[in-house]
RNA sequence: CGGGAUGUAGCGCAGUUUGGCUAGCGCGCCUGCCUUGGGAGCAGGAGGCCGGGGGUUCGAAUCCCUCCAUCCCGACCA
C-alpha cells in the first residue's frame, strides 16, 4: 500500500476522511440524461446523490452532511421554542388509520403492506395518527399542556409521479412537529411561535422565500401557511401583493380576489337562441358574436364520487379545482369525459351550457351570478343562448368563489394588482384543531375536571426538498454555490501540483491550521491536473477555495477565492485563517 | 391514472428506417510514459444477457407481440 505523503489528518488518526482522494465523491463531466431541473442535475453530477428507484435516492457523504446541517438548524429553532425531539416508527398499523378514517380516504399514495400474519400496515406518509395515539395515552391533565413534540424522519408517499430528483421523491426526509394545546388561544400562540421559527430556519439556510396563505388539503384543519422558496422550477404558483405594507400572499389554490362587478345597470332582455356554427372555444364564440369573454359563461363538467358537477365561470376565468372540490365536498374530482357530457346535455363540448341539464349539480361562481344578459352554450351543436340572466334562467342555489386568481387581479386586502411567481413548498404550518383528537379520543381534564379534546397543530419541513430548493436558488454555470450555513464543507484546499514537495508542505500546514480552528475543510490531494480540481471545486460548490501553487510557495501569499463572488484575493499565510473565519462568521450570522 | 418519449459498457450517445460477419464512438476506469494554474498528450488494456420474455427468420440490437423500467407534460403534496 502506498501511504499518502500528506501529513494531515486521515483515517489513521481520528477517523476523519477529509482527503478528497478518499471521499466517495463521484463527480460526472456530463449532465445525466434523466435529470431535468438544475438541482437534480447538479446533485447527481456533483456526486451528492444516486438513484435507487424512481423517487428513491441514496444520499452520498456530501449530501448527508448538508442534510445534517439543515436538520441541526431546525433542531436549534425547535428546541429553543420548547419542541422536544422524539423518534416515531415508519411502520404504522392499519388500525390507527382506520380509527382516524384515513385508511380509506388516503388513497393509493399510501404505501400499504401486510405482515406474515396478513395484518395490514403502511409506511408512514405523516404521523398524526401515531402521535395522537401516543399523547392520548400519556396526557391526562391541563397541567401537561402545551406539549410540542417533533421528529426528523423518513416519510413515504407513493407519488403518482415522482419528479425532479429530491424535489418530489417517494421517500424523503421530513421534520414534523405536532403541538398539543388546551384551547384555540394556546394553539394561536404555538402557531405564531412555529411561524417565527420557520422564518428563522429558512433565513438561516440562506433561502429567498415567502410565507403564503394556503389550502389545508387532505390533512384538514383551518388556518395554514406554506413557506415557498421562490424559483422558476417550483411546482406551485403564488400570487402576492406588490405593496410591502399590505403583504398579502397566497397559493393560487387558495388566493381570493374581489368579485368584479359590471358597471352600468342593464335591463334584462328575454332569452333567445342564436346559431353559432363551428364556434367551440371562448375565442371563437366571442369573436363571432362580437362580445367580451366577460359576458360568456363557461360550463365545465366534472365527475366526482358524488355525481356530476357543472362548474360555471366567466369566459375570461379559469376554474380553481381546489375551491370547487371544497365547495362540493368531494374527495375525487376530475374532468368528465366527453361521452358523459353528451349524455347529460344532449350536445357536445363547446356548445354546453347551464340551462336544461339534468342530474347535475350546478356550482356558480360569484362573478357569473352577477352577469346580466350573458351568453352560454345552448346544449345544441352550433347554437348558443344569449341574454341569459342567472337566477332567472338557472338556479343560483350553489353560488361560491370557484375561480382561479391570476396576476393582475386586485388584491383582496388593498386592491392593488396582484403579481404571480412560482414557488417550491418547503414547509407548511397547520392549525389542525380537534380533527384528530376527536377522532382518536385524545382528551384532557381542565381545571374544572371537565374532559375536553386537545387542540392540535402540525408543522412540517421537507428537509431533502429544502436541500434541493437551495440549489435551485444558489447555482451558476459552473455548479452549486452553497450558502456557508449548509455547505457540506466550508473550504477546499487545492495544492496545484501534489508532487511538488513545497506546495504539499504549505498546503498541509494551512489545511491543518484551518482544521485546528474548527473550520470544516477538505484537501484535494488527488494527483490530478489543476483544471480538474478547480472544475470539481466549482461543481461541488465549496464556499471558499484556497489554492497553493508555485507563486504561493515563493511569495508566501495564498490565493483565496470565494465561490459566490468568483474573484481571487491574495492573502498572507499568517492572515488566512483569520480571513476565512471572518468570512464564515459573517456569512452564517 | 391519461398523453408523449426513451431503454445499447459506470456516464453521454451512434447503430434500428432497409435484419447479415467479431456491436461502435467520446468521457470515465486500469497499466506505463509524459505533463502540472481551468476537465492535457502518447501507447497499451479491461469492461456489453443491445431492459426482460415470447415469436418471425438460415440469421434479430434491428421486424412482430407482450411485459417491465425510466424520463417528460397534465390532475395531488413537504
Amino acid at each position: 500500500m502506498k501511504k499518502n505523503k500528506l501529513s494531515c489528518k486521515d483515517d489513521n488518526e481520528g477517523g476523519f476522511f477529509l482527503l478528497v482522494s478518499k471521499l466517495l465523491l463521484p463527480t460526472l463531466r456530463e449532465v445525466p440524461a434523466e435529470a431535468e431541473v438544475v438541482s437534480h442535475q447538479l446533485l447527481v453530477r456533483a456526486g451528492f446523490i444516486r438513484k435507487s428507484a424512481a423517487g428513491v435516492y441514496t444520499l452520498l457523504p456530501l449530501a448527508w452532511r448538508v442534510v445534517k446541517k439543515i436538520e441541526n438548524i431546525i433542531r436549534e429553532e425547535m428546541d429553543s421554542r420548547d419542541g422536544q425531539e422524539i423518534m416515531m416508527p415508519i411502520i404504522q398499523p392499519a388500525e390507527l388509520w382506520q380509527e382516524s378514517g384515513r385508511w380509506d380516504v388516503y388513497g393509493p399514495e399510501l404505501f400499504r403492506f401486510k405482515d406474515r400474519h396478513g395484518r395490514d400496515f403502511c409506511l408512514g406518509p405523516t404521523h398524526e395518527e401515531i402521535i395522537t395515539d401516543l399523547v392520548r395515552g400519556e396526557v391526562r391533565s391541563y397541567k401537561q399542556l402545551p406539549l410540542l413534540l417533533y421528529q426528523i424522519q423518513n416519510k413515504y408517499r407513493d407519488e403518482r409521479r415522482p419528479r425532479f430528483g429530491l424535489m418530489r421523491g417517494r421517500e424523503f426526509i421530513m421534520k414534523d412537529l405536532y403541538s398539543f394545546d388546551r384551547d384555540e388561544d394556546g394553539l394561536e400562540i404555538t402557531y405564531q411561535k412555529m411561524f417565527d421559527a420557520y422564518t428563522r430556519i429558512f433565513s438561516r439556510c440562506g433561502l429567498r422565500f415567502r410565507p403564503v396563505e394556503a389550502d389545508s388539503g387532505a390533512i384538514g384543519g383551518s388556518d395554514t401557511h406554506e413557506f415557498m422558496v421562490l424559483a422558476e422550477s417550483g411546482e406551485a404558483v403564488v400570487v402576492y401583493c406588490p405593496s410591502d405594507s399590505c403583504g398579502y400572499a397566497a397559493n393560487d389554490e387558495k388566493a381570493e380576489s374581489p368579485v368584479e362587478i359590471e358597471v352600468g345597470q342593464q335591463d334584462q332582455r328575454p332569452l333567445s337562441r342564436v346559431e353559432t356554427p363551428g364556434t367551440r372555444t371562448v375565442e371563437q364564440v366571442t369573436e363571432f358574436l362580437g362580445i367580451s369573454p366577460k359576458k360568456l359563461i363557461k360550463t365545465i363538467f366534472y365527475q366526482t364520487e358524488k355525481g356530476l358537477v357543472a362548474a360555471l365561470v366567466r369566459g375570461d376565468r379559469d376554474i380553481n379545482e381546489v375551491k370547487l372540490k371544497k365547495e362540493v365536498g368531494s374527495l375525487e374530482l376530475e374532468l368528465a369525459n366527453p361521452q358523459r357530457v353528451e349524455e347529460v346535455t344532449g350536445s357536445s363540448v363547446g356548445f354546453v351550457g347551464p340551462i336544461g341539464i339534468k342530474d347535475t349539480l350546478l356550482v356558480v361562481d360569484q362573478e357569473v351570478a352577477g352577469l346580466v344578459n350573458a351568453v352560454a352554450g345552448a346544449n345544441q351543436v352550433d347554437n348558443h343562448l344569449v341574454d341569459i340572466n342567472p337566477g332567472r334562467d338557472f338556479s343560483l342555489d350553489r353560488t361560491a368563489d370557484i375561480r382561479l386568481v391570476k396576476a393582475g387581479d386586485p388584491c383582496p386586502l388593498c386592491g392593488k394588482a396582484l403579481l404571480e411567481a412560482r414557488g417550491i413548498e418547503v414547509g407548511q404550518v397547520f392549525k389542525l384543531g380537534t380533527k384528530y383528537s376527536s377522532a382518536l379520543n385524545a382528551v384532557y381534564s381542565d381545571q374544572n375536571g371537565q374532559e375536553l379534546p386537545i387542540v392540535m397543530g402540525c408543522y412540517g419541513i421537507g428537509v431533502t426538498r429544502t436541500m434541493a430548493a437551495s440549489i435551485e436558488q444558489n447555482n451558476d454555470e459552473n455548479g452549486i454555490v452553497w450558502p456557508v450555513s449548509i455547505a457540506p464543507y466550508q473550504v477546499v484546499v487545492i495544492p496545484v501540483n501534489i508532487k511538488n514537495i513545497d506546495q504539499q508542505t504549505m498546503a498541509s500546514r494551512v489545511y491543518n491550521k484551518l482544521l485546528a480552528t474548527g473550520i470544516e475543510a477538505v484537501m484535494d490531494d488527488r494527483d490530478e491536473r489543476p483544471g480538474v480540481k478547480f472544475k470539481d471545486a466549482d461543481l461541488v460548490g465549496y464556499p471558499v477555495r484556497v489554492t497553493v501553487g508555485g507563486k504561493a510557495v515563493s511569495s508566501g501569499m495564498l490565493e483565496v477565492s470565494i465561490r459566490k463572488k468568483g474573484d481571487i484575493e491574495m492573502i498572507a499565510e499568517d492572515e488566512i485563517v483569520r480571513m476565512i473565519s471572518d468570512f464564515i462568521n459573517k456569512e452564517s450570522s
